[in-house]
DNA sequence: CGCGGCTTTGATGTTCATCAAGTAAAGTGG
DNA sequence: CCACTTTACTTGATGAACATCAAAGCCGCG
């Protein structure tokens, strides 16, 4: 990890308005002075379980994946994040710790608030904390009904669902290359790595996608999206 | 249902600190204003997914689930709550409707608050902002460790689960009459029916629980614990 | 250049869903 | 209150989905 120096200021960044949108003068100042930007390579762990909670995430670029590890050493991704995405929301304001871990899944720029701006802000400006309050009810709804509709399909519909994940979420476009190993996909859909590898495979053999390494194509994106629907 | 009247005070209310503790003389006028008290028979339906969201929710007396119908027309259970829970509180304030449902589990008391009235309190009041916001990162915190949990578990680790859950949750006793059917424990743990009944039978009959219909009594406490956390 | 992690395929076994069938309990309407 | 219907509960048999174990090729990296 690298933290940067020279920063441009909070006005300009595009993801002002996510969050920060209805701050003044004087209360953009105060962020902007209470930030720093972090840089973290592929495979850097941004922050780990059990770690103190005293600043306020947000992704500027790249991509990192929050999990957590379950008893038998085998880790369960919770949600792949993009840039404006709040990487700490859910729980830095009823946790005194992290209980999950981010790691950056590419070369990835992480700005950091520290939390006891953003608790002033959130006493002093009530647009602001609604802001808040709106966005992280979001988040646990996404996680929630995410994990929900997950929980409903078996391998096929999981693994078809994370493929269009991929390339309508974080690409936009139907041929892109994997920023995750199939372990990692297998973690993200609760599945074993076999199987998760069989799948893709037979997806690859029925022309539905085509896949060489980490480079993938969406051939069929009408049948992948019926296949993450119906099963 | 029943609108009762003649009901009392917020500042008498039990659960008044968990999230009114902060509110002046004249913001508990306005909730106590503001708000309904309504009588729940057991089965009769709160709120359905799709309905508009209104008012606040929580919850003096009784137990009710919070479930979401699944493709093949299957419920599956999120949380059973109990009183003093905020049982809307994790989307009122970034959904226009509910996209789950609320059910009586027995008679139950729900106080509902008008929303409007708790959306001036959070923009006026910091306390109550932070006090919302710690709460909300709970409940999201709860729900998805709870599913993290349980999906890393097999069949008779989440029916121990379970069993505990309503022995040391809901009942503080060993001893107690089951609130739902087998086949609502089952929505709870994402099992079928019949494979639930068949594990409770078998701590039945291994003396883990003695179980006759509704009524059950945990014998030993630390085998299903360690069911629970093992597997 | 050799070691460890990633990828792949095959064979086998376990866990759980599904189907079936019957009993018990709980509502429902005359 | 009783006949009737529905829902809940239970056990067994079968099969599907997925995990696990094993083995081998591949690739990147120190």
């Amino acid at each position: 990890m690298k933290i940067k120096k020279d920063i441009v200021s909070c006005k300009t960044c595009v993801y002002r308005t996510l969050l920060f949108g209805c701050l003044n003068d004087i209360e953009y100042n105060l962020v902007n002075n209470g930030r720093k930007e972090i840089e973290y390579k592929r495979g850097e762990r941004i922050k780990s379980e059990g770690e103190e909670i005293d600043s306020f995430l947000y992704l500027r670029k790249g991509l990192v994946k929050i999990f957590k590890t379950g008893n038998q050493g085998k880790d369960h991704i919770l949600s792949i994040n993009k840039p404006g995405d709040f990487i700490s929301l859910l729980h830095i304001f009823s946790n005194e710790t992290y209980t999950y871990n981010i790691e950056a899944l590419e070369k990835t720029l992480v700005c950091e608030v520290e939390l006891s701006i953003i608790n002033y802000l959130i006493e002093s400006n009530g647009d602001f904390a609604k802001t808040v309050i709106k966005r992280m009810g979001r988040i646990a709804d996404e996680i929630i009904d995410n994990r929900f509709r997950q929980s409903q399909k078996q391998i096929k519909g999981r693994v078809a669902s994370i493929l269009l994940f991929f390339a309508e979420q974080i690409y936009h476009s139907n041929t892109f290359s994997l920023p995750v190993t199939r372990r990692e996909i297998g973690e993200l859909i609760s599945m074993t790595t076999e199987n998760t590898i069989r799948t893709l495979s037979g997806f690859n053999n029925d022309g539905i996608i085509r896949m060489e390494g980490k480079k993938v194509e969406l051939i069929n994106v009408d049948m992948l999206r019926r296949i993450s629907e119906n099963g």
